[in-house]
DNA sequence: AACGGCAACGTTAACGGTAACATTTACAGG
DNA sequence: CCTGTAAATGTTACCGTTAACGTTGCCGTT
């Protein structure tokens, strides 16, 4: 591999006239840049990124944190995020935090070490960890959760009103004509406070309230089961809940996993879906649009959050701007997975 | 951040002696090295990491390059990659392969900038490009195809028997009585020849082969619709599929993304599955579980991928051994998407 | 002719580590 | 008492880049 030296021996000039071409200056002769330029291109040269590093005490990178052990939305978001910034001609490097981990220490662990220009955060939430945070300075987006009411001046976020959107989606059971309605997902303590970035509780709490608003009745003990995001915790929990509690006709899952869960548990026990119980679910993952049956969903705007994303990232690291919070619209899918409730 | 010279000051020890302590070398009194690593902890020191690059020329990261534009099986794999890489205390960097580039070039891209000890390849196949690959000279790993035939000395390869196992998920139908069968995925010329490391066409050929050896027709052109693996794709190919052709009983997917639009497309005609037409996939992903019908399948082994891939990989950076090929079982799924064919 | 200013380029001291080499110290053996 | 040896520690030359600073040479002024 050629280094700058190479580079300023074979063009004749030296390597601080090299380092200028490389970084763009302007005090350079056309003559110059032209030479060292064929130069680096018949060296096929590449500036070595940890010398660079060093140096600067900064890299060309931005970092992504994501918190999703099998979240399918996550690693959809994901992949448009890299896409974006691809585009955009930077490059990513994407760190997973594990299940012991979070997301604020991964991610001051990657600002000591790979010296990242930004940092998206891609789930999970910061409001456990302020201190730790604090210790972070450079441009930071939260993706998919509101860090409104955190008060970190270089934390931008873009998400859909969760709570809002919990509310459509519950209406629409409502509106069918359903008066048990059952929740799955989140944490047991999900019904009690909420913080602004904690959006299984938001989801829940929008629902609660939209039912309540309608004079339906809620009882924790017999209407909630929370669950993790997964597929099988959905059927666990989904079973769980009618066994509860057999009169619910309408079932809103926090998160589209969820709701395929509960969908095949309901097949399970006998029960059809729709005409017998009714599911919406919430993201609008891609398959969500192949099920049987297809799923009445919330579906987020994945190419909007990614993107907007990416480029609040590029211009805060660019002209330093301040910190903004955006709600992105969210769109309802009619699927087939709702319907008048049986009797 | 404190610099090893902080951490020699505080500790009236010159800094060669305090690098001797962080790369635990024994010529180290146990006095200094009780005083220095007293002072590290109390600076909360963490060495440079591009220092170190540069010095050694060398990283201590592995970099795994993905081919997975929506590929929700490869994409579990990479996940269980990254948490089994972690778990013996190494740090991972992923690389998404974009639609116009191919892996190896962004492997030797991650090999000039990042220096990587060690490369994982995730999907993809590296047979166009065996002399761009021929510069790679640190040890890889290619998960879910195989590179036996391609004959690199730095190329391990884990992958289940593509061919086998689709033969295997084809008799199945052929066992069920079908006569009738139709294959969707992979491309065009994936009927043609065969690299060794091309898995679409494998698991073609695998199909067809085992079609042929019980005497049942192929007929390329009507039996056969190349498709990408994206549940949109299969279902647009299904349609066009059976129209081409509307007696196939029996559909082999090669991959299940394919199979569930594909399950949606027969739905959306009026067809039940698998009472009117049966479907078989390829993957086992975490969804066909909770599909309706649930998927028969071909499941493939992804703990046992990642976690060998990984462990060959370290064993031959640490000792250089020679690399390996192996082939780990499939799990032949039975689910409720294959019956006797109709009439 | 002497000078200032400027564009273009060269030099060099960092950046934070590592490792080869040099030095000091202690102690054993003659 | 001197010497050899080995263990413990110090010193320093890099690794590849960047940026501050220094050096040229040329031009236009006075």
């Amino acid at each position: 591999m050629a280094t700058i030296q190479d580079i300023a021996r074979f063009s004749g000039y030296s390597i601080g006239t090299v380092s200028r071409v490389i970084n763009n200056r302007a005090d350079v002769s056309d003559e110059a840049r032209a030479k060292i330029e064929e130069v680096i291109k018949e060296q096929n040269y590449q500036p070595n990124s940890s010398a660079r590093k060093l140096r600067q005490s900064i890299s060309s990178e931005i970092t992504i944190v994501v918190r999703g052990n099998g979240n399918i939305f996550l690693q959809s978001v994901l992949e448009i995020i890299q896409r974006c910034i691809l585009e955009h001609g930077e490059t990513a490097n994407v760190q997973f935090v594990g299940e012991l981990e979070d997301e604020v220490s991964v991610a001051l662990q990657a600002v000591r070490q790979l010296k990242p220009r930004g940092i998206i955060f891609l789930g999970g939430s910061m409001d456990h960890f302020r201190e730790e945070f604090a210790e972070i300075t450079i441009p930071c987006v939260l993706i998919t959760a509101d860090a409104e009411g955190l008060g970190f001046g270089n934390l931008s976020s873009f998400t859909t009103n969760d709570r809002e959107a919990a509310a459509h989606a519950v209406s629409t059971l409502i509106w069918h004509g359903h008066r048990r309605i059952g929740i799955l997902g989140g944490f047991p303590e999900s019904l009690r406070g909420v913080w602004s970035d904690d959006v299984p509780a938001l989801r829940v709490l929008g629902a609660i309230e939209v039912m309540e608003k309608n004079g339906i009745p809620f009882d924790p003990e017999r209407d909630y089961e929370p669950c993790s995001p997964l597929a099988e915790e959905g059927y666990q929990a989904a079973k769980r809940l009618l066994l509860k509690n057999p009169d619910l006709t309408g079932i809103f899952a926090i998160k589209d996993s969820i709701a395929l869960g509960a969908i095949r548990a309901f097949r399970d026990m006998g029960l059809r879906v729709p005409k017998d119980i009714s599911v919406v679910g919430f993201d609008g993952v891609l398959y969500s649009k192949y099920s049987v049956p297809r799923l009445t969903t919330i579906q987020q705007d994945v190419v909007a959050l990614a993107r907007k994303g990416v480029e609040d990232l590029l211009m805060r690291i660019s002209y330093d701007s301040s910190a903004v919070h955006e709600q992105i619209p969210y769109r309802f899918v009619n699927g087939e997975s709702v319907a008048r409730p049986r009797d």
